[in-house]
DNA sequence: AATATTAATGAATAATTATTCAGGAATGTG
DNA sequence: CACATTCCTGAATAATTATTCATTAATATT
């Protein structure tokens, strides 16, 4: 029964299974052994390198892009996932993901202090995440309260958990919803003990990772946070996007809005502050926000897919103003 | 729903599925397809070759050994599968089959007359024999009579048959047992129209493959066609081995046995004026046999496990005597 | 345009492969 | 030597993949 198992009876193995197409079944009977073993004997001849599978480099990420991204918005990471021109939203969110996530890995170590938005992309990344084996706690913190009473698995406070538990680490929640409705009652929260823990962390992050949302699409559209009508008032606030909540102009200075004083997230100066600030973006609506983070050094590093990267480099020069809100009076 | 497929996309899917282990099932809801076009999708993408499954080159054969007993024995063609010592004999067979079965439709065209003993490697061989797709009719023919009424898949009436089928061709079976009571009975089944007939084709045979059996080792033995206590006898006759019923001696003469006027199978002298004879032969008991046959020009080309070849080669140089026999008087 | 023919597709299913689990052999340890 | 531990193993099962089949879409033919 027992079979030492030499390279010789592998490559046989092997040859048999993956050249003349037995089936495990047949080999098995080859070998006198189980099927369940020539299964493993199998997985044995892949691990030993016996059996190598190519494919054709499929090139995931637009390096050119990035370069250019680099150069002419000053940026210190840039990841530019390609995605087919006209490709659904969702599939483009899960391409950036699935190829993003290797920059986690490499930017995330044990003891790290991490900063966590929420929104699809977020999502996508955070899930396909796969931690260096021995990494052995991180902290995360929630960077906005929650977007509604009803948590999705998008949403920060899931995300973030999500990370932590990757991460091996703590996770840090905003037990609190991102507007409130009044300055008072946001700086009753502000005071509450946990939510100045978080507040206080959040000083040290090392890494933070943010969505990017402009007026009419972000996860606080998507939940009717911020309601429909209210969408125009906000342009004419002059908001050009949004990260963590917080609305900025096309220079990334936050904008004077309805939602400033009552808005509970990681502040923009925080983000300033913090070494490395991915925004992490897809789509191709939002390159006037993404180009204002920047400028206001919301963010210094960028993960997009490649129609939006196309947009952004499209912009006039940087020299030049990203302005090019157009200025609604109503609807 | 529809998804054109580029080599860029099938690239992506093999990239997925085969290095970073999405599943099937993902990668369909990736694409936006179900599940069972993802699989074709990957096939596809095996068949335009974005996706290569190496193996180390596995050697199945032992080409030292072929050229030595082409050299040596002077055989036309010769054909050394590789076996580990001490492999049990079935596993062997079974390997024999599988990697000499290309040879089998190199061998074998359109039109051809192949004659066909039985025996369990013979069986293996046609098993795994797999036709040129454009092959359209051969004649095969039975090499002996029966081994018994019993008929099993591994007799040359069945193997015979599998050929037949497979090279879209007819089947000329010997409706009669391979050893008659008497010389008498034998020739009443010899004048037989239908024997005749055969008989008649075998004449015309382009290629053939027996097995070489010896006294106490051979299909008739299995079947208890040779009575044990026969056994000595035959070694008292000078019998070194066994061709489709027929005994030979060490200089690969028909033996004078009590066998020898009730055969009925294609005689020895036909095999000799047959253009390419295969011995199909494995194990390690029986090189004298081989050897005898070679001598007495029965067979020209060889079918063999790398063990049978060593021994083979281990006998004394052809210019010396294959005879080793043992002379028994009786057990 | 109407019809036949071919190709493409996904749901259901069959076939195949990987994994879990429980039992036993081999090996190490007191 | 008794015992614990690890390693192997195959049966059963879960998971995954390939194929069948019926349907629909696309294309060609009249």
């Amino acid at each position: 029964m027992a079979f030492n198992i030499s390279d010789e009876a592998l490559t046989l193995a092997a040859r048999l299974y993956y050249i003349d197409g037995v089936s495990q079944q047949k080999l098995a009977a080859m070998f006198n052994v189980s099927q369940a073993k020539a299964s493993r004997l199998l997985a044995m001849a892949r691990e030993r390198g016996i059996v190598t599978v190519t494919v054709n480099e499929y090139v995931a990420r637009n390096r050119e892009q990035e370069k250019l991204l680099i150069e002419r918005f000053g940026l210190k990471k840039a990841v530019v996932i390609r995605v087919q021109s006209g490709q659904p939203a969702e599939q483009a969110r899960t391409l950036i993901g699935h190829f993003a996530a290797p920059l986690i890995t490499e930017n995330i170590q044990t003891g790290m202090v991490i900063g966590l938005a929420g929104g699809r992309t977020i999502y996508e990344l955070i899930e396909s995440y796969k931690p260096h084996p021995g990494i052995n706690g991180v902290t995360v913190i929630q960077a906005m309260g929650n977007v509604g009473s009803r948590i999705s698995s998008i949403d920060a406070s899931e995300v973030g958990r999500m990370l932590a538990v990757k991460g091996k680490g703590s996770f840090l929640a905003i037990n609190a919803p991102v507007f409130t409705p009044s300055r008072e009652i946001r700086d009753v929260f502000l005071n509450h003990e946990q939510i100045k823990e978080v507040m206080e962390m959040s000083k040290r992050m090392d890494v933070a990772f943010v969505g990017i949302g402009i007026p009419g699409n972000s996860i606080l559209a998507d939940q009717n946070i911020i309601s429909e009508k209210e969408i125009p008032n906000l342009r004419c606030d002059g908001v050009c996007g949004e990260i963590c909540g917080r609305f900025f102009d096309s220079d990334g200075n936050e904008a004077s809005t309805i939602y400033k004083n009552k808005t509970i997230s990681i502040e923009l100066d925080t983000l300033r502050k913090t070494p490395l600030v991915f925004g992490v973006v897809n789509g191709s609506d939002r390159a006037d926000a993404i180009a204002a983070a920047i400028k206001g050094k919301i963010i210094n590093s960028l993960i997009a897919d490649s129609e939006c990267a196309g947009q952004l480099l499209k912009l006039d020069t940087v020299s030049g103003k990203g302005r090019q809100t157009k200025r609604h009076t109503g609807v």
